[in-house]
RNA sequence: GCCGGGGUGGCGGAAUGGUAGACGCUACGGACUUAAAAUCCGUUGGGGGAAACCCCGUGUGGGUUCGAGUCCCAUCCCCGGCACCA
């Protein structure tokens, strides 16, 4: 062995020998355990290193565990169904499950080159029979359960990925993978009940205390709970009623019209014949409009009067019917009175179209504004005059029970989960149409329903409708109830399926006989610690919560929250080069758009405010180039790959890099002097332990602690205290933190040396430094263990080695450095024994001549105390 | 507008109500070297002072406290999410 530091040649050895060796397999049946899982990848070929920060993190936590003597899960797999293999296999001609597989095996080799140990023995890949024949089974379970339904209706449609969208996959009216703009389109799909679960999903949040209060927040908004009343509004001239949903039908007396919404079937019937062709109209128009124009920030409030009229049941005046789209169909019953006084979207409308308008809560005296929506006394209100808002609604509410008009009710926001997906790459919907039976499932004994192999780019390319229904050989099949002649459905699952129970496979990935055994599954669940990104925070957290409590209704699991311990980690960015500009009147021009655009950067921003935001300019290529940290992506090729990283640089040296330049929680930026310093730092490591090495060897570790003085007393001290440290910073993922406090004993360690020979407190640290530096850098370290009998035979793991416990004892010193105020502020210092009484303290705390200088002529009127730590006198 | 999180050196960032700026980066000075790199030593919030030391300083204004970056009230700004949900 080189006496330098060469990755080159430690990292390959050790990584081969933790495979070998299976150290850090999955092993159930330990006292304790850790289930450490960071989100499953879409397989996206090479990486870089802003994939590999979570990675990173989840292995740190793991291998920390695993020292601890935890029976450690920290399994790996892909998401591997989705759109991108198919829109790989358009571009390249090849097929989805070869493109695929083929970035498998690439991703693989990036994490193994980064020393990131996972059990690949239970390694889960979505896209194989082995796994989706459970999402079909799940998804039997669900229909079984009256959970899974079939129902037509207004949907999202993605016109670019050419299939249709579940609401949370809508993000300001675009599809969250295309960015297109969705239509609505009415037809019949395949949705999950997961509106049954509102509640629970809800309330669970609660039993949350280790997620972030940021995710918890959007889920609760997500979810959307309201609490209020739903009546009828009886048509004047027609049996038909209007029912509405109202969160303030104590203000039912200031209903002075009504709005439906123009998808609201109610609408043809009671509009008058006079009205129609405006209606009409209204309508097509409505529909033709994307959701974003529906929802744009400054936008008028448009309606129609339908020339029908409702009798508002509380005062029994006549009040019109208007349809507008401000009113959702979606939402509550797609239909609402309107009461201006207490609403600011129903004053503008009716301010708009000249409509009555009735206050029936007072407002304050000085209030200036339109529409009052806070506390206050009933007015003009009959039976509710003079009651607030609470009592009212409580009075109201009664009174429509009593009339049989209405009751109270609670309305979500959230909507069931609309799972057919008009796509090839996915989980065949497990279901059969039969013209004499119906809706047939495909009995369990039948999964899995294979998908077939499709490697003609025609039959994969999106047209509208599922590439599947083009393939007889796959569609028709027979029906199992009546053996007639019947049709598969041809669309697939929603591929968030496949990730919303993916953690409980990991328990049992190679069960043929069920989803995953409880027993397994209940000895690793819940996940202890989560790590991911935030842009799950509604979508994927909020499905598997769904799935968890699902089958933990059908017994099949203990927990009812699959991830006790949630955390989102931020993005590592790149310098980006944004390209060549040039600069007019302190000014900057851009010459080529499209980075620019796509960074979101003005065309023409001042040098100050490029500065502000963290930009630079350099000299390159055609001049200068404007440059600036940018998340890292394949598009903008600002990514630092992991593979050239690695075998330049090297393993240890990425992940000490990745874990210390900021806390895990911010976003980080990728810099070289981050790079530098973490080389520095490891060398310096390991200058300490091979300059020492002939010595260390010699040297024992026993001796006795309480003996100790000076210096060696000094440094058992430092060294209990970051051992103190570091592991609890480890446990909060603290980890830039826990690397400080390493770089601060080895500082120690120096400073041990210049004064001191080796000596066995000095030979115990070393061997501490080993074990605490293995989890953050797991090479060097497995490397510097090895040098070394420790007394537990030598061919032992750094990672079978017991983490070391903290001496209590370790902690008090015998003397402390008392920090003495004058009134607050700090005018001296002095080393003192740690037994000293009060009275010695104050003593000597007036020896110091600065403290003496200020404290003369004044009078003492206080001394406060804090044991080990201050004195403050307080002086007039 | 509502919800969540923040404002600390040139930069990333540390600080159970008790020494603000740990650790690192950058920069500067020095040592070693024929030289460069690497490495090592020192300085690095602002101001004053020969020094001892003093004054100011955690977005802003107030408050609680012997003592506030930390707690309370108000206010400004930044980031993220949601937003016609009745």
């Amino acid at each position: 062995m080189s006496d330098k530091y060469n990755p080159h040649e430690l990292e390959p050895k050790w990584q081969r020998y933790w495979q070998e060796t299976g150290l850090l397999k999955a092993k159930e049946g330990s006292e304790k355990k850790s289930y450490i899982l960071v989100m499953f990848p879409y397989p996206s070929g090479d990486l870089h290193m802003g994939h590999l920060k979570n990675y990173t993190m989840g292995d740190v936590l793991a291998r920390f565990r695993t020292q601890q003597g935890y029976s450690v899960l920290h399994p790996f797999g892909w998401d591997a169904f989705g759109l991108p293999a198919e829109n790989a296999a358009l571009k390249f001609g090849v097929s989805p499950a070869d493109w695929t597989f083929g970035n498998i095996a690439q991703s693989k080799e990036s994490l193994s080159l980064m020393g990131i140990q996972y059990d690949w023995s239970r390694e889960v890949t979505t896209c194989t029979p082995e796994y989706y024949k459970w999402n079909q089974w799940i998804f039997l379970k669900m229909y079984e359960k009256g959970l899974a339904y079939r129902k037509k209706s207004y949907v999202n449609w993605d016109p670019v990925e050419q299939s249709v969208l579940a609401n949370e996959q809508v993000i300001d009216g675009r599809g969250w993978r295309s960015g297109a703009l969705v239509e609505k389109r009415e037809l019949e799909q395949w949705y999950l009940k997961i509106t049954d679960y509102a509640e629970r999903l809800l309330n669970d949040l609660e039993k949350l205390p280790r997620w972030p209060e940021k995710v918890k927040a959007m889920q609760r908004a997500w979810i959307g709970k309201s609490q209020g009343a739903e009546f009828d509004f009886p048509v004047k001239g027609h049996d038909a009623k209007i029912r509405v949903f109202s969160t303030r039908p104590d203000t039912i007396f200031g209903a002075t019209f009504m709005v439906l919404a123009p998808e609201h079937p109610l609408l043809a019937e009671i509009t008058a014949p006079d009205r129609k062709a405006e209606v009409d109209a209204y309508v097509a128009a409505t529909r033709l409009k994307s959701e974003v124009d529906r929802q744009m920030e400054d936008r008028e409030k448009t309606g129609v009067f339908t020339g029908a009229y409702a009798i508002n049941p509380a005062n029994g005046k006549e009040i019109p019917i208007w349809t507008a789209d401000y009113v959702l169909y979606g939402y509550g019953t797609g239909a609402i009175m309107a009461v201006p006084g207490q609403d600011e979207r129903d004053w503008e409308f009716a301010e708009r179209f000249g409509l009555e308008i009735v206050r029936t809560v007072e407002p304050p005296a000085d209030f200036k504004g339109k529409a009052y929506t806070e506390d206050g006394p009933a007015i003009n209100s009959d039976f509710l005059n003079g009651l607030h808002v609470e009592e009212a609604k409580k009075k109201i509410i009664e009174w429509m029970e009593e009339k049989g008009i209405g009751e109270g009710k609670v309305n979500y926001r959230l909507r069931d989960w609309l799972i057919s997906r008009q796509r090839y790459w996915g989980t065949p919907v497990p279901m059969i149409h039969c013209e004499a039976c119906g809706i047939v499932p495909v009995p369990y004994e039948q999964l899995p329903v294979m998908l077939p192999t499709l490697r003609d780019v025609e039959d994969i390319r999106p047209k509208g409708k599922s590439p599947l229904a083009a393939h007889p050989e796959f569609y028709e099949t027979t029906c199992p109830q009546c053996g007639g002649k019947a049709r598969r459905d041809t669309d697939t699952l929603d591929t968030f399926m496949d990730s919303s129970w993916y953690y409980l496979r990991y328990a049992d990935p190679h069960n043929q006989n069920a989803p995953f055994d409880p027993e397994k599954a209940n000895f690793w669940m819940p996940v202890d610690q989560y790590i991911g990104g935030i842009e799950h925070a509604i979508l994927h957290l909020l499905y598997s919560r769904f799935f968890t409590k699902f089958l933990h209704d059908q017994g099949m699991v203990q927990a009812e929250e699959p991830f006790e311990g949630l955390f989102t980690q931020g993005m590592v960015m790149g310098w980006t080069d944004v390209g060549p500009v040039e600069i007019i009147d302190g000014r900057i021009y851009f010459q080529d758009d499209t980075r620019r655009a796509k960074l979101e950067i003005e065309q023409g921003i001042s040098l100050e405010d490029a500065q502000k935001s963290g930009a630079e300019l350099r000299e390159g290529p055609g001049g200068t180039h404007f440059w600036k940290p940018a998340v890292m992506s394949k598009s903008l090729g600002n990514g630092v790959m992991v593979g050239p990283f690695v075998r330049q640089q090297g393993a240890d040296i990425a992940r000490i890099t990745i874990l210390f330049a900021a806390p895990p929680e911010n976003e980080m930026v990728w810099t070289d002097e981050g790079v530098q310093g973490s080389w520095r730092y490891l060398n310096r490591v390991w200058r300490r332990v091979a300059e020492d090495r002939a010595e260390l060897e010699k040297t024992s570790d026993q001796f006795e602690s309480a003996a100790l003085s000076g210096t060696d007393k000094a440094l058992y001290q430092k060294l209990h205290q970051t051992l103190k440290k570091v592991g609890e910073d480890i446990e909060n993922l603290r980890f830039n933190t826990a690397v400080a406090a390493l770089m601060e004993l080895l500082n120690a360690l120096y400073d041990y040396r210049k004064e001191k020979a080796v000596s066995p407190v000095y030979r115990t640290a070393i061997r501490y430094y080993i074990q605490m530096l293995a989890p953050f850098a797991p090479h060097i370290a497995e490397e510097l263990w090895h040098w070394f009998d420790w007394g537990q035979g030598k061919a032992q793991s750094v990672f079978e080695a017991r983490w070391p416990e903290v001496d209590p004892e370790a902690l008090l010193a015998d003397s402390f450095e008392l920090v003495v105020q004058v009134s607050g502020k700090v005018r001296g210092k002095a080393t003192v024994p740690a037994e000293a009484s009060e009275d010695e303290i104050k003593r000597i705390a007036r020896e110091i001549p600065n403290v003496q200088a200020h404290l003369e002529g004044k009078q003492v009127v206080k001394e406060i105390y804090v044991p080990g730590k201050l004195l403050n006198i307080v002086v007039r």
